[in-house]
DNA sequence: TTTT
DNA sequence: TTTT
């Protein structure tokens, strides 16, 4: 059956994205956001935060875009799918789950006094889906080329 | 800023999808889908339904799958996005909201008894959005042809 | 069928909000979002904006932090379901879909000298749906209470 | 900043659900659902399956639900949030991500002889997030409960 | 009616 | 590792 795997996610990068240009001409940028989630707890009754962290992928256009315009702190929305892939590590299988975006909107970065661009928003992809080149980072064939990397 | 505007709806076709091939090769299909919400009244405890009517609009390839597969009664997801248009009718503007749809799960129909396929699904795009024919439903273009359409 | 009604969006407040404190205790506000799409038009190769308004409806907890938080230019994350109502005026019913959200969070405002809250973000309701304040907006009797209202 | 973390799947059931009953009365079951996407090959041309597989954590209700209701096979909605766990084997770290649901749909389940409920669905949350039994699967304190699970 |  |  053809399913749904569908991600949407709000949240802050830890660290500025790194993003590798591959032999093929295709770009692929990795990167951690955190999504924090307050909630006030039964006995105490004082506010505590749950941070959670995702690891995000994207691909070609999106990850030219993240390199230009994403840093460390900024805050995104990302719309991507689940995809877990599992590793070799001294004799160890281990797994990892990613979310591989396929839109990216930029929703400004934290204050700081040198920031004239805080609220300069950008999206990566857009709703309708269109041929422009950020929307080619969803073609089939980066199926394919996730196997020529060197995780 | 470029926004987000993404529905998600499952739900079940009211009628028979209604379909139009356009001069331009394009295809249109609409139809409405009913999703239903069951909640406990606060002052009779009872459970009440409440049912609410979308209208759905699928372009191309989406709008020939649901011309081929889809009938009423049938169960569908549908991702997409909502639009509202607004027209004349005796001298008074109205508004019509619907969601243009990019995404299409069949989930099965009704029981019946010579229904052998319920629970063969077809999904009219898919989460990667390829460039396979039912995703470019989703091209620029298809702003331009809706003034076409005689609604 | 128990069905999925579900709207995401993401996009700027056209004017303040507008709130009631209805007799029950109950508030409501309404204000509306501009979603904006830019798309290359296929003839001229221009970028297009595409600006899509939708008419959002926050009950409880969710009504008051509209209210104190709020305005004009604002950008906002909602969730909610769809939901048409049907009214008349002078002799001709009309129909009016909006946005019941049922979770809010400030992504911040346009950029202006006096804006020191640029960043400053709430979230109305919360991920978990806990049993705060704004997450009781959701309680079913909403239903019964919206025919209260003087539409 | 209070986040956004939202998970939306349809996928099938691998096994069966296997559900713990906690001595402080909640319950919760885990499973995994598969999600398949198609597409087509770049370069052969052929027709691609995808698989992805996703650990579901349910809480009280919505567990009753899934032990109740839910077997292999079956094709369900699940929206939810993602959680990454940690856990020591080994000596080595080891780190899992799952998605712990809020809202379940029953979409029904593969033909068999003997089925006759296949078309009846079940909403173990809903829409509106009310007090109903399965939506208190969201209160806060589900978080102490998880520091108990023999994991 | 917003925003870039 | 972020953010408020």
């Amino acid at each position: 059956m053809q399913g749904v795997n569908k991600v949407i996610l709000i949240g802050n990068l830890g660290k500025d994205p790194e993003v590798r240009h591959l032999d093929n001409g295709a770009s692929v940028a990795n990167f951690s956001i955190a999504t924090t989630e307050t909630y006030k707890d039964r006995n105490s009754g004082e506010r505590v935060d749950q941070t959670e962290w995702h690891n995000i992928v994207l691909w070609r256009g999106l990850a030219e875009v993240a390199e230009k315009y994403l840093k460390k702190g900024d805050s995104v929305y990302i719309e991507g799918k689940l995809r877990t892939r599992s590793w070799e590590k001294e004799g160890v299988t281990r797994y990892t789950t990613e979310v591989v975006g396929d839109q990216l909107t930029m929703l400004g970065g934290k204050k700081s006094s040198d920031d004239s661009g805080q609220s300069s928003n950008y999206s990566g992809g857009n709703q309708s889906n269109s041929q422009q080149a950020p929307a080619q980072s969803q073609t089939p064939d980066t199926n394919s080329e996730m196997d020529d990397l060197p995780f």
